[in-house]
Formats: C-alpha cells, structure tokens, sequence
RNA sequence: UGUCUGAUGGUGUAACUGGCAACACGUCUGGUUUUGGUCCAGAAGAGUCCAGGUUCGAGCCCUGGUCGGACAACCA
C-alpha cells in the first residue's frame, strides 16, 4: 500500500524538533513565518516558508504567519495582500494571522515591566551620541548621562512619549544591560523610538513603535511558539530575544537560525528588488525576470517546481549560493511531466509543399507523450507552411540533422518531406524553400518504412496565429551581484529581455488560458502572460528544454 | 584588537553520531526516440581548510592555527 520511500535524513532544523518532541521538552509544535510588508516576497522567502510550514507539517504542528509590521513607513497594506497570496499559492495555509501590530499595547504595557524592574531607561542622547557613545567591537562603549533616572522618571517620560509630547529622535527607551559588551547588539538596545508616522493598521494611535529586538521575541511568547526560525544573521540578536523573555518572565520561545538560500546571477533582498523596481530595470515586482514569487509566478515557475527546488537545497547554517541550473531543473522536470506540446515557430520561413494539391489534412498530435491520457489535439497541414529559418541551412555540416536541399526530414506529427530547392530574393535570402511530401508517410500510419534523422516543428501559414513570445535571460551579468565590488547595478545584464514579435503559432494554442503550460516543440516551455488579449497572445519564456545541439556546434 | 558563526567534488546537501566519503544538480560517453527534449546505461570529478593530538580506526572527538561571513540602523 505505502510506498516505501527512501529514509531521508533530517536537517538539523527538523533534528533538534524530533529531539525535542522525543524528550518531551514539546508536545506539540508551533512555527511561525514573520515576513515585513515592506515587499514582495521571494525566492528565498519560499525557502523560508518551505522550511517554516514544512516542518511544522511534517511533525503535526502549526505554523502563524505573523506580518512583522513595527516600522510604519516603509509598511503597507499592499504588500501584505501579495504576501498572503503568495503564500496560499504555495501551497501552504497558515493557523492564524496575527500582526505585531496586534500587540501594540501589550508590548508597551512589557516595557513599563521592563522600566518597573530598573531593566530599561528612557534617554534623550542624540542618535549620533549614542552612535558614538557605543564603542567599537573592541571598545567598550560608555554609560549614557541618562541611565540612571529613576523609575518614577522613567515611566513618567515613557508615558509622555506615547501621549506624543516628544518630537522624533528626541527620546528613546532602551534597555539597561551592558555597555561593555563583547556582543554590541546588548549594549543597551533600543526599545522603542518615536515616529509620528501613520500606521497601515494601528493608523495614528501610537507614535512610539517598539524595534525589531523588542516586538519579535515577545510575540513568539505571546503565541506559544516553539521553534523561532529565522536566518544567519539573527544570530547575535539571540542573546537580547532570550535576555527580554527572561525579564519579563514569558513563555521561553527559541530562537534557531539557517542560511539564508540565494540563487546565483540573482539578488535576494528586498531593498535591491526595490531598487531594480522604482528605477525601472524592470516592470515591476511581478516582471517575470524578477527572482520574487509573483515574477515566477508569471514566468511559468510552478509552486511545485519551487517546493521542490528548495527541498532538494536544503537548509544548512553556512552561507551558500545555489545554481539557477537547480531551480531550472525542478521546473523541466514537472513541466515536461504536465504540460501539453504545440508548435510554434519563432523565425519563419516559408515552405511550399510543391506535390500537394486539393483540401487540407486534419492532422492529430499528442497533448503530452509523457501523459498517457492527454488526448490529442487536431493540427492542420496545407500547401503553405512555415518552418524555423534556423531549420534550414544551404551547406549543411555532417551532423545536421534537419532541412537542406536533397535531405529529407519528418514534419512533427506530419509527413516525411524532401527539400527540392529553394528560391531566393535579388539580396540572396531564402524567401520559399521547396520540398515534396510522401503521402503515405502520415504519423501514425507510415507506410513507407523511411527512417530520417531529424524532426522539425512547423504550422500551417493559413491556419497559424501571429503570437508575440518573451524570452528571459539572467537580470545579472554576475554570479553573486551583491558580492561584487561597488553597486551592484552595474552588473544588471541590460539584454535580459528578447521579445519576438512575429512568431506563428498552431491553431490549438488560441484556446490557451493563463493557469497553462505549454512546451513549444524543441523551444522550451511558456506561459500565456497577463499582457494578452483578445486579438494578441503573448507568451512568457519560463526556460529552454536543454539544449545539446548548441554545445555541439561550439565544439 | 572583540564577540558570534561557519568550512565535505564546480554547486547544494548527506555520511545511522568514531568504521572503506554518498545523493542530487552540472559536466562528459554511449543507447533509445516522430522533440538534438524525455528516458536508459555509464564515466570523470573531493580524500573532507591546515598542523598536531587521542584512538586499532577521525570528515566526525581534543588543541592550536588559517580563511570566510555576521555585528557599531531610532531597519527587519
């Protein structure tokens, strides 16, 4: 009944949950996925998410998605709808939504706690006093004038704070812990900061908003969240998430952290993405060259190609590059398995079948050969048709195995046909080239016992429709973009996008919807994009079968 | 000059916790094929950052180095 899968082994994530559910440190585990909506969530998030659901799934727990929402001005509504929808196409579903946010008054209510307990003050240094006054990695910073009010003082002016009484950067709250930390991150962090900024949610209650080191922790505690996942560079962070739940007491969370997943000749931070967005190097945060999920998304990527590619990375705590040709490989792999075959040709050239007379040939081709129950779809072949220019060649080198004059070749569910001649323009260009077919030679009851080397897509002129197709490169030049010396716009690959406008494609492909994919015979595979419409298709280059032919001619 | 963290083929992960370094991607051969795709068969490629030590035995343990990354935002 069960197939027997492989034992795999657990990454040390999912080794320190089994420990635990084993020990009975847990019952049950809770996970959540904290994103800021200050973006559109990508590649590397799916990992995260992969990782956060994935795990909770695997060991009969839950995951939160919690929108990390303490810094109104670069937050909005906005990117919490792509966020959730990104999400949900995953493929994953979350327990309960929450916000930070949600816990405004809570958290503030902590922070009186924290003053209370003489475990937090209120200073008035200046940011680039207090910039200055924390020392170096080697240099213990020094005691802010302020740090010794009193409590009475302290909440007094914390109070104020809230009820608006101080303009920005005026006050701030920190936590009273160690100057002379060797971990600068404990020389007394800040707690809360004043902005007078209108919130996508909480709208203009509050004007103090608690720091990343002071929401994050406590709303892991407050939801019972077992395992706190989150990347490398939270490591430091660690010591203050521990340190705040300890003070005040809360549910003991954990905090583990992983590598980060990036993928290379891409860049994975949302400042960057932001960047590439609002200077136009591309069209948006769903411009299919863009390494976000909604950018896959209309590529052609699918959630399970994406799933799967960040299974087979896996998560591990050093710093890493994965190859594109990975993620490449997971989206062939599914779509040679589920998509349907058509013919489309990029670069046409006319064919005349010179022996063929009277009515049109109803032809049928598979959907899918990969797929015993497809069905077929039905492809017409008349007198006139067009095949790729790059399909024929005048002097053929010995292994070309496709059209040239006296060659015969196989039209894809067609016939076998003969090239005769061609004819050329006054320039010297192929405008017709001219072939007779075998009648007898019909896919699919061939007759004629002929074996040929090669196999050409081809369409019927009068039956085909003009579609514009969208071929994707690299959007970098570089490996690592954020790796390379200066900015890292100087390495954006300016050929990304090569768009063909006057390709021809069967008849079958006019009842294509968006939610297909397709793999053009010998092309690659493509998507219909949002930009058609009635009169024009438009397809989307998701990747390119693999191509040995090409390795070939460079040889 | 500090603290934290990491190091296994080109890339990414493993190695049942001390027992002949494995898998995947990529690369290369050959076969099949009405897609130069898929599929099938096979190959090359690391001796585990370095030096010591413990041990019958070390990628795993110990010591000391080297190299990489993170940390001095009122960002997350």
């Amino acid at each position: 009944m069960e197939p027997i899968k492989e034992e795999k082994s657990l990454n040390f994530i999912e080794e320190i949950i089994e420990a635990d559910l084993a020990s009975g440190n847990y019952k049950s585990i809770l996970t959540r996925f904290p994103p800021e909506p200050n973006g559109y969530l990508h590649i590397g998030h799916a990992s995260s998410i992969w990782l956060n659901f994935g795990v909770a799934q695997k060991f009969g727990g839950k995951t939160n998605l919690r929108f990390d929402d303490t810094n109104p001005v670069t937050e909005d509504t906005e990117y919490v709808e792509s966020i959730k929808a990104d999400i949900k196409w995953l493929g994953y579903s979350w327990a309960n939504e929450f916000y930070a946010s949600d816990y405004f008054e809570k958290l503030f209510s902590l922070a009186n706690q924290l003053i209370e307990q003489g475990d937090a003050y209120v200073d008035d240094l200046t940011p680039e006093a207090i910039a200055q006054q924390k020392g170096t990695p080697t240099e213990p910073g020094i005691n802010s004038p302020f740090r010794d009010r009193s409590v009475a003082e302290n909440l007094e002016l914390f109070q104020q704070m809230r009820a608006g009484k101080f303009a920005e950067g005026a006050k701030i709250l920190r936590a009273k812990i160690d100057m002379a930390s060797p971990n600068m991150l404990l020389r007394d962090p800040i707690l809360y900061r004043i902005k007078f900024a209108h919130h996508h949610r909480t709208g203009d209650a509050w004007c103090i908003y608690p720091m990343y080191d002071f929401a994050h922790g406590q709303s892991d505690a407050m939801e019972n969240i077992t395992h706190s996942i989150c990347t490398l560079e939270f490591i430091p962070h660690r010591a203050i998430y521990d340190w705040c739940i300890a003070k005040l007491g809360l549910y003991p969370s954990h905090q583990y952290e992983f590598a980060r997943l990036n993928v290379s000749y891409t860049v994975m931070s949302k400042r960057k993405l932001l960047q590439l967005v609002n200077e136009k190097h591309v069209s948006g945060w769903d411009d299919p060259r863009m390494p976000t999920i909604s950018g896959m998304r209309r590529r052609g990527y699918t959630a399970n190609s994406i799933r799967e590619f960040c299974e087979r990375a896996g998560i591990a705590k050093r710093d890493k590059l994965n190859d594109i040709s990975l993620l490449e490989f997971c989206v062939r792999e599914e779509l040679n398995k589920t998509s349907y075959r058509r013919m489309v040709v990029f670069d046409p050239v006319k064919v005349v079948i010179t022996n063929f007379e009277g009515a049109d040939i109803i032809l049928e081709g598979e959907n899918n050969p990969e797929e015993e129950n497809s069905g077929i779809r039905i492809i017409p072949f008349s007198k006139e048709l067009y095949i790729e220019r790059e399909d024929f060649m005048e002097n053929p080198p010995k292994k070309f195995f496709r059209m040239a004059v006296g060659q015969s070749v196989r039209l894809k569910s067609a016939f076998i046909v003969t090239c005769t001649n061609v004819i050329k323009d006054e320039a010297g260009n192929i405008t017709e080239i001219h072939c007779t077919y075998i009648p007898e030679s019909k896919s699919g009851s061939d007759t004629t016992g002929l074996k040929v080397q090669g196999t050409l897509h081809w369409v019927s002129i009068k039956h085909a429709i003009q579609v514009e197709l969208r071929e994707y490169d690299r959007l970098f030049k570089s490996e690592n973009p954020a790796m390379e010396e200066g900015d890292f716009k100087e390495y954006i690959n300016t050929d990304s996008l090569h768009v063909i406008s006057n390709a021809f494609a069967e008849p079958a492909l006019k009842e294509a919807t968006e939610s297909q994919r397709f793999q053009f015979l010998r092309k690659g595979y493509f998507c219909k994009d949002k930009d058609s419409s009635d009169e024009k298709w438009v397809f989307n280059r998701t990747v390119t079968l693999k191509e040995s032919f090409s390795k070939e001619v460079k040889k």
